[in-house]
RNA sequence: GGGGGUGUGGCGGAACGGCAGACGCGGCGGUCUCAAACACCGCUGACCGCAAGGUCGUGUGGGUUCGAGUCCCACCACCCCCACCA
């Protein structure tokens, strides 16, 4: 604020200074960049300047700017600053996450149309973000809720379809009991929905999936790509992809009817397999039992299973129950028959659903043969440790292979080897990579999200993509907004019924809508066109500004939105229509602001208002405490006496600068000019060092409060100074 | 159970192998005021000492180094992520 012609004033007033600049901002569009794609107009792309794109994760507008934002947006806003002033062409947008559960349930409790509610919010938003004084480019603004946008979400959509990465199947899905819809894996903590905290329940349902495990391995592999991303978060994401190698093995019903295959990362112990077990939603169950004396007890325990919470289920603790089916299946490698049982702490959606069991060298297959009486062997003997020793407790297996035929004697790993490759030859299996991740569930049972663009064929063709030229597919007016475990959507038939586009007789439309994470993993393209009519984005422009050179935002988004957003590029890139397969280059996490040891809410009424804050000591003091109050990545508590210790410096700032005559007064000073002064050359050699470390801190760091600090240091330095001295000069703090 | 991280004054924290505690909050003293609050100026790790000064000090125990808060090993405590994942 200190730059440019203003009037001079004994006391520093923020509210006077910060509107008159803020006015001015908005007047020249102070912070816009191009190129950006426009209908009708060749992009002009720079060819060599060096640009800077500067993204914070886009707000989601339930009501007011919290203190997250302010922290967040000052930090983004801090290093487009810094980038702009060392020269780079900075692009910083700002947009919103607008579709979703808040508003809708808003909708519900009111009547008032989720549409207006979001509107109103981001209006609100706007303008707490305009008076905290970002340096946005407001022509690049976006909502994901409008249908400018959502269009091309739907077009996305589309192509992924096209290429089988978008599909429609049935499978045990999460449902949320409150908010009366299905939720992805990741959506999932601990068997409770993530946002309303219910226990989650198991459903056999037909849904819309993205094949993000089709990119699990490159999902992987590409971190290589990634030039400064905290390690915490690559492990996370590492963790949750789950890469573990193995082996696929098959093991076929003693009737030779079925081949059911199996996923284990310890081929080594085949030999040590004395039972097998399937989840209780394997498909084959049904038909394994059909007819037999077992059939209704299994079908029991199945049904007993379905009702279970995913909790209860998940638990660890949770007993080792389960059923004999009366079937038996052949190991492969010795063709000794083993019973089948089912078991719900058998997994439906990690590896085939089914397992081989080795109780010897598996914690939780010998709690279940203990409790059901099932043989335990001995497959891999420690140094030192007889083949014939007892099992007490399920070995890890390290060691050498005993009792296990023609691997007997070798080490585990060469074992692993030496079964996979003797499957392979067979046709019984091979060497492969098992992944945790699941495929991404998108289908939502709600009202306020994207529409899904196909329709039911009511003849034969299926599942049919709405024609591009035909998109967008409005969000149809519904009386009711509240879900009745079906969308909402469904209630509109008339919005409903419709043609096939294929075959012209009767359809049906897709009534689900899109989970909001796919809004938000591609918003970041759309900046780059964000009024363009005729198409997502262009290719020169869009790669010209991406991938994001600094993004920044909360923790919590380390696995949901960095993941897709991720798989999201990569599909886009295999697809031609961008020119990179990493979205961000560098990220940063911040930590929350919390306020007596928690986390800020309205329930808690420990929330802090970022407009009382600015009201009564300025934007720039809050700005300057936000990035003070400790490290960026680590949470902070909020301290009204340490905010107002910031105005104080500022306080002082602004008396030192009128002091030495006010702004645009003051110039940087030459080594000569102050050759005969030894207190002012120390001052400037002070200053010199003090923007080298500010530099340094914003720059490569990240370490806003050491920058702080330092000009702090240099400022209370000056102030001693200033009666004799005769040099103030740029801290740097513009920057700030 | 697996993985990642963190331990420094009354508090937030600084110190990227070289004077530990910068900067800020709080506290104490002073100036201003009839007075208080605000503001401004100064002091503020602990212990001993009237003082000059000295001793101790970065979770615990070892090690490497001329030199360790920082590097290595073990332990203790806390935080985060994942977790019946075969």
């Amino acid at each position: 604020m200190s730059s440019g012609p203003t009037t001079t004033t004994e006391r520093y007033d923020p509210a006077a200074i910060e509107a008159k600049w803020q006015a001015v901002w908005d007047r020249e569009r102070a912070f816009h960049a191009e190129p950006i794609s426009r209908d009708g107009e060749a992009a002009d792309v720079p060819a060599r300047a060096e640009k800077a794109y500067v993204l914070e994760m886009l707000p989601y507008p339930s009501g007011e700017a919290h203190m997250g934002h302010v922290k967040n947006y000052t930090m983004g806003d801090v290093v487009a600053h810094h980038r702009r002033r060392s020269g780079a062409v900075v692009f910083h947008p700002m947009g919103y996450d607008a579709f979703g559960l808040p508003a809708e349930n808003a909708a519900i409790r009111t009547g008032e149309p989720p549409g207006e509610v979001t509107r109103r919010n981001i209006a609100r938003i706007r303008e707490q973000l305009k008076r905290l004084g970002f340096s946005i480019d407001w022509d690049t603004e976006i909502a994901t809720c409008e249908p400018d946008y959502y269009h091309w979400t739907q077009w996305l959509f589309l192509r992924f379809f096209e290429r089988g990465l978008a599909e429609r199947r049935e499978a045990a899905v999460n449902w949320c009991p409150v908010d009366q819809t299905v939720l992805a894996n990741e959506q999932v903590i601990d068997g409770h929905c993530e946002r309303c905290g219910s226990p989650v329940e198991l459903r056999q349902l037909a849904q819309w999936f993205l094949r993000i495990t089709d990119y699990a391995e490159r999902l992987l592999d590409d971190m290589e790509l990634l030039e400064d991303w905290p390690e915490r978060v690559l492990t996370m994401q590492r963790n949750w992809i789950g890469r573990s190698e193995g082996a696929r093995v098959m093991f076929r019903t003693e009737d030779g009817e079925h081949a059911i295959p199996v996923f284990t990362t310890r081929p080594d112990t085949l030999f040590g397999a004395t039972f097998f077990l399937l989840a209780p939603e394997h498909p084959l169950v049904e038909r394994l039992v059909a007819g037999r004396p077992e059939s209704a007890a299994v079908l029991d325990y199945v049904s007993a299973a379905a009702r279970e919470g995913a909790a209860e289920r998940g638990d660890t603790d949770h007993p080792k129950t389960g059923v004999f089916t009366g079937r038996y299946v052949v190991n492969p490698v010795n063709g000794e028959e083993i019973p089948v049982w089912v078991a719900d702490y058998v997994l439906m959606d990690y590896g085939t659903g089914a397992i081989m069991a080795v109780p010897g060298h598996d914690e939780r297959d010998l709690a279940f043969a203990r409790a059901h009486g099932l043989p335990v062997l001995r497959v891999v003997a420690p140094e030192g440790v007889d083949a014939e020793a007892p099992i007490d407790e399920a070995e890890p297996g390290e060691g050498t292979l005993v009792n296990s035929g023609f691997i007997d004697g070798m080490p585990v790993d060469e074992a692993k080897r030496a079964v996979a490759a003797w499957l392979e030859e067979r046709g019984q299996g091979e060497a492969t990579v098992g992944y945790r991740l699941r495929d991404w569930l998108i289908s939502r049972q709600r009202y306020w999200g994207c529409p899904i663009p196909v329709v039911h064929c009511e003849n034969d063709c299926g599942i049919v993509a709405v024609p591009d030229d035909e998109l967008p597919v409005l969000l149809p007016e519904v009386d009711d907004y509240a879900p009745r475990g079906r969308s909402p959507l469904a209630a509109n038939e008339e919005w409903v019924r419709t043609t096939c586009p294929r075959c012209g007789g009767p359809g049906r439309r897709e009534t689900d809508t899109m989970d909001t994470f796919v809004d938000s993993s591609w918003y970041f393209l759309r900046y780059t066109a964000p009024h363009l009519q005729a198409a997502s984005w262009e290719r020169p422009v869009v790669d010209y500004w991406l991938p994001v050179d600094q993004y920044i935002g909360g923790v919590e988004h380390a696995i949901l939105h960095l993941l897709y957003a991720r798989f999201f590029v990569k599909v886009l890139s295999d697809l031609g229509l961008v020119g990179f397969s990493e979205p961000f280059r560098r990220l940063f996490t911040q930590g929350m602001i919390t306020a007596a040891g928690a986390k800020m809410s309205k329930s808690r009424g420990n929330v802090v208002a970022p407009d009382e804050i600015v009201d009564r000591l300025g934007a720039d003091t809050l700005r300057l405490y936000v990035l003070f109050m400790g490290p960026a990545a680590d949470d902070a508590e909020w301290s009204d006496r340490g905010v107002e210790g910031q105005r104080r410096f500022l306080d002082r700032v602004w008396r030192l600068v009128v002091g030495l005559g006010g702004p645009g007064m003051v110039e940087r000073p030459t080594l000569d000019a102050v050759a005969g002064d030894p207190a002012a050359a120390a001052l400037m050699r002070r200053t010199e060092a003090t923007i080298a470390k500010v530099t340094e801190d914003i720059g490569r760091r990240f370490s806003f409060h050491t920058a702080i600090s330092a000009i702090q240091e240099l400022v209370n330095e000056a102030t001693r100074g200033v009666g004799e001295g005769a040099y103030g000069g740029e801290t740097g703090e513009r920057a700030l």
